[in-house]
DNA sequence: CGTGAATCTATACAATGTTCAGATTATCTG
DNA sequence: CAGATAATCTGAACATTGTATAGATTCACG
């Protein structure tokens, strides 16, 4: 059964839960994650404000349902922007995992506010960090590295907690205001130094 | 004159601003920043809720003179931090480096809802980071590393963006459960490795 | 003491999250 | 294919919120 777009009637709008999430993360995008209502949600979408409720428990679970979204779009742009990159010497690898922190930042700046409801404690992650894309993308980029000779063994030892914790603090801290653009560039190169990088 | 604390009249409140002020750090700090309510302040003072707007333009203006406040009560507590520590030598001037991140991650675990107010996009700052305690504190810390010789001039070039960047993002991070808190120390490290750091 | 300014209250309004009873439509059963 | 049952959405209602405006109370000063 292919789910209807466009319904003469108002029941059974077809796909009313992806369609609640999109509208939310439209608006969200606009106006910030503390600004969003249910009630505009439901009138972009062209629902009436309590028909959320059959797919939400309340307006809390559609965030976090808006976060789990966000979160794999993001792990796929930067996936996008690995595999624009081919080859499998040091200069590619290095380019990969670069490609990796310029994707993760590109995408903070162009959607702040989805990268504040994101990391600003608006959504519950149910999974843990390890099992999430991100984290793998990360962790195999790190691989790559000790692989092709760029960094050592040890120095990449819970290289991934350093790594996105310097890209996500300088993302949130440029976004806000409290860094100027030109400092991602800089704690880029810092990451770099404190993998050892060649 | 001095402000009067207890008044028998509802009117002239003596330290009405101050105490919004204080009153708003208590109930985001229990309920989160986006949780906060203009009239559960002015009735946690004893006030009626229009009274805030005599002092701030609106909802957001309170929430921005709690974020300033919050701002410089975190620098004063990283200043503590370091004061406790005494001597001129490569050691304590290490422990002071440390024991300033420390007092960041510590208040940031501590209390997580201020520290989101202040990094979550819910208050506007109108000084440049610049000019903010909390860098002038980093930048000092950083010179002195220099002077005792513990790092390089070059390596302490733009420092302040990758320590800064390290330490609020693992912050951020492990409060919103994305990252293990075990993993605050292997990110300092990973700091003193990224400054060269003997 | 009384006048004007500062400070707070009272009231009101639109918008919000949420609940619940009921209307509408789809799906299944015979 | 008809009727029952379940799924899906509406409508109206309620408490709570941010905020505006007009008025009451109190302070400071001539």
């Amino acid at each position: 059964m292919v789910p209807r777009v466009a319904v003469v009637s108002p029941y059974h709008h077809g796909d009313l839960e992806s369609a609640l999430v999109e509208a939310a993360i439209a608006l969200v995008r606009k106006y910030g994650p503390d600004h969003l209502s249910l009630r505009a949600v439901s009138a972009d979408v062209g629902v009436s404000p309590s028909a959320s409720y059959h797919y939400f428990q309340d307006k809390d679970a559609l965030i976090s349902a808006v976060g789990s979204v966000l979160f794999a779009r993001l792990a796929d742009l930067q996936e996008e922007a690995i595999s624009k990159i081919s080859g499998s010497g040091m200069r590619s690898a290095r380019e990969r995992f670069q490609a990796m922190g310029n994707a993760y930042f590109k995408w903070a700046v162009t959607e702040p506010n989805l990268y504040r409801l994101l990391f600003g404690g608006f959504c519950e992650m149910q999974e843990v960090p390890q099992d999430h894309k991100a984290w793998r993308l990360l962790s195999e980029g790190l691989d790559e590295l000790v692989q092709v000779g760029l960094i050592t063994k040890s120095a990449r030892q819970n290289g991934e907690a350093l790594v996105w914790s310097a890209v996500h603090g300088a993302s949130s801290l440029i976004i806000e205001g409290l860094m100027p653009r030109q400092a991602f560039p800089e704690v880029l190169k810092g990451i770099q130094r404190s993998l050892g990088m060649k």
